[in-house]
DNA sequence: CTGAAAGCGCTAACAC
DNA sequence: GTGTTAGCGCTTTCAG
């Protein structure tokens, strides 16, 4: 079948030598329309294909991009958050020309033994960085510029260029949604605070509520590790201490946090309203989860864009990007009954 | 920093010729071990790393493999199933010292659009495909063998490599466990037949439910699309039919299903036992969903691992492996209750 | 055991 | 407009 294709032989078979062949391939000018057509002609037919490793070896491009998800987050890789980032960094590469490459580090070991490989210039043009978690150690290898790098989430290092969601805007809006509601004792389940992404959220949620004049009591607030039954585990330790909303930090706890509460027969939103964060879990909750919506494929596809921009010179490193979030309000946090919520009840000391 | 650096220049920092620094990199035997030491001295304080592009462009290998996710299936990326296949291929690939490039296609147009540059040789060396559909129009295209394939899952095509799991075996596992617990009003809700795995687990169930005499009858069979909520749906059809076991043909899909019933306070196992198929939900359901469990991590592994060796020319196409399933018993059967299940009750003409 | 030389398939000056 | 000619960095005979 195919085989042995070379731009030699494509010349040969259409009656010109290899550099117009070349010509013909890379869209360039002078060339004859009909040169042109006879070797395009030559192509269809024999199926010829250039030889990336040649080209990437003479331009110095591998048109390949990497995406690097470490190891600590391996684990958290079944977050339906990944899938939809991933589908967003492929949506960008593809009409890019670009291929992407998935490093999925298993662990420490693994991850610092194929490093190299994944910075070592002439093996990527450039590299997505997942960085959910503080002190990242690649992170700090990247900053003198082996070859450009754009984290997903904030990094917590100078001069890395990254995409990151508005998390403290989004849980200030949270926190702003359910103090407007009336409610009084609001918890939270937190993310990690080991995560810049769970410390924003943080951050913002506590500010959201000082905004109300509010405080987030220390015994109404849980950290989970993202997870769904991390979430459970929370909202159960969270059950005696009567709070009468919760923001949960991430969709995929909120799901957890809903079982729990499930479980025990606590009504939602009526009992307790729940807000999430995320807006991954649509129709996946009965009933259906009031979350702060954050743009994870666009987040992607801009951090592709980014990328190439960074590769082809257009832009100087290091560049950021904040996405804005927006409330989606669904029905557990009761804004959409009929009556008001409760106002002012619920005294404590 | 590092640049430039090439295998001459690391010849001419050691005081040797091209070539010896060329077998020390390739652990060839015929170095003396002292240059041999001389050479790898100044490639660690160098930093220096082969260029694949030059490399590949003489061996004709490239060491990448490239894993296909077709546009159809594109919508249930988000289930964890193709989290955990992609960590099992990600995990097998890092040793053999592969790099895994990710094909997510949009769209069909997509998928030929960038389907040559797929199967085109001297691009990747080998290649995964997910093909959970029938008459799969890659696979069509692939049997004349450019590349070493091997799909992920029953291909619905002669002479193609694959890797699948006991669909049958484990739908029949499950029609067996519902039956010896007692269950007479026995449903299912599939998976589309128009995937190899969703027509191999309707077949496996009502040959299991043959081994005990039974028969699935058709108003109490519902089919879904893997969704949670598809689940969610077609339980709630089936409810009103007043099955007292459901078979649902994935874990995703019955997370839905239970989230159904506890809509309608149907209590689980109590009032009708379900089992799914996957293993892939252990601790996100209340109660722990019984289920047949398939070693999805694995069967990526071993993909990748008959991929290299179809590669290398070890093993010659078309091979064929099936993975080993098992019932993982949970609470949503009821297997596990003090008092034996109804036996003989429920009578319907 | 080591070096010299050829060539993988392509692009990019540089001629004509 | 088109062909000729150098390499890109590496592996691999082939000499020595």
């Amino acid at each position: 079948m195919t085989q042995n294709l070379t731009l030699e032989s494509i010349g040969r078979l259409a009656g010109v030598s290899r550099s117009t062949v070349s010509r013909v391939i890379n869209d360039q000018a002078s060339v004859s329309p009909d040169v042109r057509d006879r070797v395009k002609e030559v192509i269809r037919l024999t199926g010829y294909a250039p030889n990336l490793a040649a080209r990437s070896l003479v331009s110095g491009r591998t048109g390949v991009i990497g995406l690097v998800i470490p190891s600590r987050v391996h684990s958290l890789f079944e977050d339906p958050y990944f899938a939809r980032l991933i589908q967003g960094i492929s949506a960008a590469s593809n009409p890019s020309g670009n291929t992407l490459s998935l490093f999925l580090f298993q662990n420490e070991e693994e991850e610092s033994r194929l490093y190299p490989r994944v910075v070592t210039p002439g093996f990527l043009d450039g590299l997505v960085i997942t960085a959910t978690r503080m002190g990242d150690p690649l992170l700090a290898r990247i900053s003198n510029g082996e070859i450009p790098v754009v984290v997903v989430g904030r990094p917590d290092a100078d001069g890395v260029s990254y995409v990151d969601v508005d998390n403290r805007g989004g849980a200030a809006l949270a926190a702003n949604h359910l103090c407007s509601l009336g409610y009084q004792r609001i918890g939270m389940i937190g993310a990690p605070t080991g995560t810049t992404a769970g410390a924003d959220r943080l951050t913002g949620f506590v500010e959201g509520l000082a905004e109300c004049d509010r405080v987030l009591q220390r015994n109404l607030r849980e950290d989970g590790d993202f997870s769904e039954s991390s979430g459970y585990e929370a909202m159960k330790k969270l059950i005696a201490r009567e709070p009468d909303a919760v923001f949960v930090a991430s969709d995929t706890m909120a799901l957890g946090a809903l079982r729990a509460l499930k479980e025990q027969n606590i009504r939602v939103p009526e009992d307790i309203a729940i807000i999430g964060f995320d807006g991954l879990a649509p129709d996946r909750s009965s009933p259906i989860l009031t979350t702060i919506r954050q743009p994870v494929m666009q987040t992607g596809s801009r951090a592709v864009e980014l990328l190439n921009d960074l590769i082809s010179g257009a832009l100087a490193a290091p560049i950021s990007e904040i996405m804005p979030v927006e409330l989606v309000v669904g029905d557990t946090c009761g804004a959409n009954l009929p009556e008001p919520r409760r106002k002012g009840s619920a005294n404590e000391p």
